[in-house]
DNA sequence: CTTAAAACCACCCGTTCGGGGAATTGACAG
DNA sequence: CTGTCAATTCCCCGAACGGGTGGTTTTAAG
């Protein structure tokens, strides 16, 4: 089975001509494109793909937070994050987001390629010739923030359900913009909401989205 | 002059017992009674006293987060905090959040005493022969506090003002809340949240208290 | 003294929150 | 098939939020 890719860019000139480079291999296929980091998310969520590459400035909602919240809502994904600029300080973020690597716009068609199916297989290292590239690994943390997630939800009694809610609260989402993102309507959200107040003994979103950044997301 | 000694509990015949003992000294004078967190805040900033001693648990407010609030909105104030377990958890949230010390409540008169002078003076380990007693020392991040505080203020260019609302808001406080905090109309901490949300990008006050959780209260 | 910046307060207004009750659906055990 | 339990959705409604405009006072700088 080839390579399922999503690609989020505001560019659609370069969405278009990156598919059209891909078409030229067998193993990799796009199957979603995102103009913005909503419809990015949205997208992961409905064609669960193999890897994400998200451009880091993006209209609405920028490739970290994304990443983020894919790394939430689609936890298998793995993610590449798209830039001009290396020495960017959103590197780090882009990485501590969940990002498996970091490849600049102006790389080697080959040298991409690479990245890509290397990413696939989990190699999250840069080859050593990948020289005009800069390439990371995942922090140490997917075991790690497994466990303490799952140590979180037993604290609390939470429901995987309102979890994840809780995460898209710790980014800032309205109810509105939570309710897209997980595809529930407003008031499903607010009962889930209301769940999470009473349990975590807090009295407002903002109180929780504290809690929630001390004990889970960091 | 005197220890200006601040005691927040909400048990009154606890205060009052308290303030008997002490008017046995001659170098320690009780300034303000406080029955919630809240309370104690708002004498804090108005009686500025040299030391406040918290009950960890507390009405409104608890004294967790009463001590932060303090901390920042009267930073020259030593906090203690009372409680009656001693392998409580808490003791290292409250050490976090700016405490020279915990005291249990069970404690010999004698050490109590000793250990109020001690806070005064600046020492903040336990002396050895107060066994029953579980205190230590804030963690060394008072100047580190400072600067992290310095450059946040000029990273996003924000005034003292500002600044302080922002440890309100990553408190979960309302407008309403905030406003009988610091004495402002709420109209007035509107337009700092405003200008907050402005400079440090963010739309919401939830994004904001998340970004300060991250960058400065930790 | 003049100007500028910061801080403070107020009113209007639309949107969002958050709590309450109640109806619907789906899954699953009895 | 049926009870029932959890998840979802809708409606109502008061409170809180967030944006805009305008105005006064205080402070600092020139």
């Amino acid at each position: 089975m080839p390579l399922r890719l999503l690609i989020a860019d505001n560019e659609r000139l370069f969405r278009q001509s990156l598919r059209k480079l891909l078409e030229g291999t067998r193993d990799i296929r796009v199957v979603a494109e995102a103009a913005d980091g909503q419809e990015a998310v949205l997208k992961a969520q409905s064609t669960q793909p193999d890897i994400a590459l998200l451009d880091v400035r993006m209209p609405k909602m920028d490739g970290i937070k994304a990443a983020k919240l894919m790394a939430s809502l689609v936890p298998k994904i793995k993610i590449l994050m798209l830039s001009i600029h290396d020495d960017d300080e959103k590197i780090i973020s882009a990485l501590r987001a969940g990002a498996m690597g970091y490849i600049l716009k102006d790389a080697d068609q080959k040298d991409f390629l690479d990245i890509l199916r290397n990413a696939y297989l989990g190699k999250t290292h840069a080859s050593p010739y990948l020289a005009n590239l800069t390439i990371s690994r995942r922090p140490g943390q997917p075991r790690t923030a497994e466990d303490r997630k799952g140590q979180f939800i037993e604290k609390y009694n939470l429901t995987e359900q309102e979890l994840k809610i809780l995460h898209l609260l710790a980014e800032g989402l309205s109810n509105e913009e939570m309710s897209r993102m997980v595809n529930l309507s407003r008031e499903t959200i607010k009962m889930h909401l209301k769940a999470l107040f009473r349990k975590l003994q807090v009295k407002n979103r903002t109180e929780a989205a504290v809690l929630a950044v001390r004990e889970i997301v960091g």
